[in-house]
DNA sequence: CTTGAACCTCAATTAAGGTTGAGGTGATAT
DNA sequence: ATATCACCTCAACCTTAATTGAGGTTCAAG
């Protein structure tokens, strides 16, 4: 019947997915992705591996890392065929992730904002620089202090307003 | 009089920064911040440090690299203190950066959400992993498509839906 | 029969953002 | 006086995600 041109080429995955071929052979020896072989030992893929490139792609977008998007296309049943299912469990999965990250960045933006003109830019005073801060926890803002200000340490020790103090 | 005690050691400035001493010659190699030497050719660092230490912290938490940070910083005027003005100005380019990152990551994850069902999972076909798009231009969703359907090329060429046709 | 395209392998290199280690100095505490 | 601590330098190494290059094969066209 008029089905399907079988296998793709490495070239052929590489024009159709935008990825280069040494990007494709990167994933493919990552364990990404894989191929048999034809007579001549080029590499044949099945046309399932677009799919599997186009989650690599969106997966990267989102900020996730080959070696979970290894980890998420392993749990594909016979790392073979992406269903709509298996799609449908990864993109939401991913989904969170996507939306703890977008969330970390407003609340970045948003502090940033109410720090523009606050002046508290110790560390030993600022929210967002402060490393055990996770940003999120933690209650009143930073401190506004009147223009020019030089910053002097009360002393060596009492001089965080939200770090230390208990 | 009870004026500030004036510089400090690297192992002040790691400790009250969060940043290791490794990152702190790192920084400084980098160009990014800047120390003298004392008598026994340790470094010193001016109080100012932990501001530009914080500004550099809030940075790379926005997702700005440090070749742009260190940009920003040398910005500022005699590259010396950082004053309420400078981080104004900072914080203000870093926000436009910040919401720009956001942005994208919201239209992700929208396309994530509108094409968990959509099946569209082929290159050819889904705007997410499609390398030309740059995800905010271009009109219509993916295609939807009933469950469980093999893609088919229609032939090698006419393949795209969204990326080649005029 | 030779040229070129498309593919192969394997090793080295890149870039960012650091970390780790070896070997050495100087001040302080016992 | 000797141990320890905090610091110094310089070089090597690490991870992630690839890219680049050298040298070799296969196959079809002229």
């Amino acid at each position: 019947m008029n089905k399907i041109k079988t296998d793709l080429s490495i070239g052929e995955v590489s024009k159709r997915s935008g990825v280069t071929i040494s990007s494709i052979h990167f994933y493919e020896n990552k364990g990404l992705i894989c191929s048999h072989r034809n007579s001549s030992n080029h590499r044949r893929f099945s046309r399932d591996v677009l799919r599997k490139i186009s989650v690599i792609k969106i997966a990267q977008k989102s900020g996730v890392q080959l070696k979970e998007i290894k980890e998420a296309l392993a749990t594909i049943p016979d790392n073979k065929t992406v269903t709509l299912e298996d799609w449908s469990r990864l993109s939401k999965q991913w989904h969170n992730q996507l939306d703890e990250r977008i969330n970390q960045l407003i609340a970045l933006r948003d502090n940033l904002d109410s720090c523009i003109g606050c002046g508290c830019l110790s560390i030993d005073r600022c929210r967002l620089a402060n490393p055990y801060d996770t940003l999120g926890d933690l209650g009143p803002g930073p401190h506004l202090k009147p223009d020019g200000v030089e910053y002097e340490d009360a002393s060596s020790e009492g001089d965080t307003c939200l770090t230390k103090s208990s």
